[in-house]
DNA sequence: GAGTGGTCTAGACCACTAG
DNA sequence: TAGTGGTCTAGACCACTCC
């Protein structure tokens, strides 16, 4: 028997629930069904829609709480498992993080940014800059570009007055989550107007982290290029193990900063 | 009914298999006996062993294969699934990479080291020093500490004449077998004596990684602080979804270079 | 007590590998 | 053909949350 084309039944059921993610049936935050709700839904069993379950749960798609449900995962709570590269001060406790917006156009794509949002140049895009400020300390200088079509409605006030990571914003105002993102880092020598911003000498070593953010089936839909002053802070990463470590209590030791 | 210290069986099953693993009953590239016999020796379903070994396999510990069995993880072979940093060229396909050993002798651990590696300032330590040339360009400058009593039988030459990443040369020839990295990463100036290995003007901006690698049961068992020359290569990294994809043939999206 | 996720079992069958 | 991992089921029971 030949079966070139052999998809688990799990598979599909979680391609099912992943296309009502990505359609908005349950959004950032609900409870989606129970696994028995859902089992006979689809007619398989508990066990089935589990294991489809688990995995949307291993990819930080879905948080599972026991007695309570299973949960749209959201950027919003404090999230141990959403994990972006991370700002950890070298000494001591973290402080408040302070958010100045430098600048908001809408401009039209260039071929660079075009091709990594999948968009034609000329697409409108929206641009945004600003600095990330540590305890008084301008830590990150950074410029996001968004598709045009996508955010719409999204002004500068609602950046300024917006409070918490972008990516909550994205979520909660343009429904628009990001599940997965990909970055290069690099040493760069600051310009005049980087060392300016971030107070340091032109010529200053910054890493410059360029990321591309997804969402759901792997559309991109932010590009992202920030210069970081790593004179007093650390971008730190963990590799080999996972994360969540169900039950056992070994103390926490992947301590995450908020994501920016 | 309380049971504050309740933990599942097939964890408990997990750290039988990790002992062995950690005593070395089943080396680096060996089967492990299969689900059945496991299940047989432990008294539990196959489900339960399979449970336990779902959790080592996502975390890199073994490999299962199907037909075949499931056998311990080795940094030997191809590695899509043990992610340290990696580096990648910015333009096009890899090329050969050449590693110089610059530096190689025994020393006393001094107190910054000592810590990261849980032991006392003055123990025995080993040091490498060397320099890794892709294709003729030197990119990474790194010093090695180990600690001596674990690599008691070191020398130069090993180093030099191993073909493959140190880690290779550390599990087959020592039995230390690397299973997880924290990284902290910065950018920095160039000093006089790195920039001459790096052939950069001193000042240049580089990017420092700071390492320590862990063995079962989170020993420490390595340090490294690598100087990258990221004018031609990026250290590439991915968030939020996890590698392995079971089925499904959706491209290879996280492809890696060889782990240095 | 009712409902949810979490664990465990026993057994059947499928897909893959190798002799 | 035998042995391995991979899938799927049905059902029982446990742990947690909320009413």
């Amino acid at each position: 028997m030949r079966s070139p084309t052999f998809s688990p039944l799990y598979q599909q059921i979680k391609a099912l629930l992943l296309e009502s993610l990505r359609s908005g049936e349950w959004r950032p935050g609900e409870a989606i069904p129970s696994e028995l709700d859902l089992a006979a839904r689809f007619k398989v069993s508990q066990g089935t829609v589990r294991k489809a379950i688990d995995e949307l749960s291993a990819e930080n798609l879905v948080v599972r709480r026991q007695g309570k449900g299973t949960f749209v995962a959201t950027h919003g709570e404090r999230q141990v498992r959403f994990r972006f590269l991370r700002l950890a001060p070298d000494s001591g406790e973290p402080v408040l993080v302070e958010r100045q917006l430098l600048d908001f156009k809408r401009v039209r794509a260039g071929a660079e940014i075009a091709r990594a949002l999948d968009l034609k140049s000329g697409d409108p895009l929206v641009m945004i800059k600003r600095l990330l400020v540590f305890g008084g300390d301008p830590v990150v200088l950074e410029e996001v570009w968004l598709p045009g079509n996508l955010f719409k409605g999204l002004t500068p006030a609602a950046v300024t007055e917006h409070k918490g990571a972008l990516y909550n914003l994205f979520e909660t105002q343009f429904g628009t989550r990001m599940v997965r993102a990909e970055e290069k880092l690099k040493a760069v020598a600051a310009d005049a107007a980087s060392a300016g911003s971030l107070a340091v000498p032109a010529g200053h070593p910054l890493l410059a982290v360029e990321r591309v953010s997804f969402t759901y089936s792997d559309r991109p839909v932010e590009w992202r290029r920030g210069l970081y002053k790593t004179d007093r802070h650390s971008t730190g990463a963990s590799w080999g193990e996972l994360v969540p470590r169900s039950n056992l209590s070994l103390g926490q030791r992947n301590q995450c900063a908020p994501a920016l």
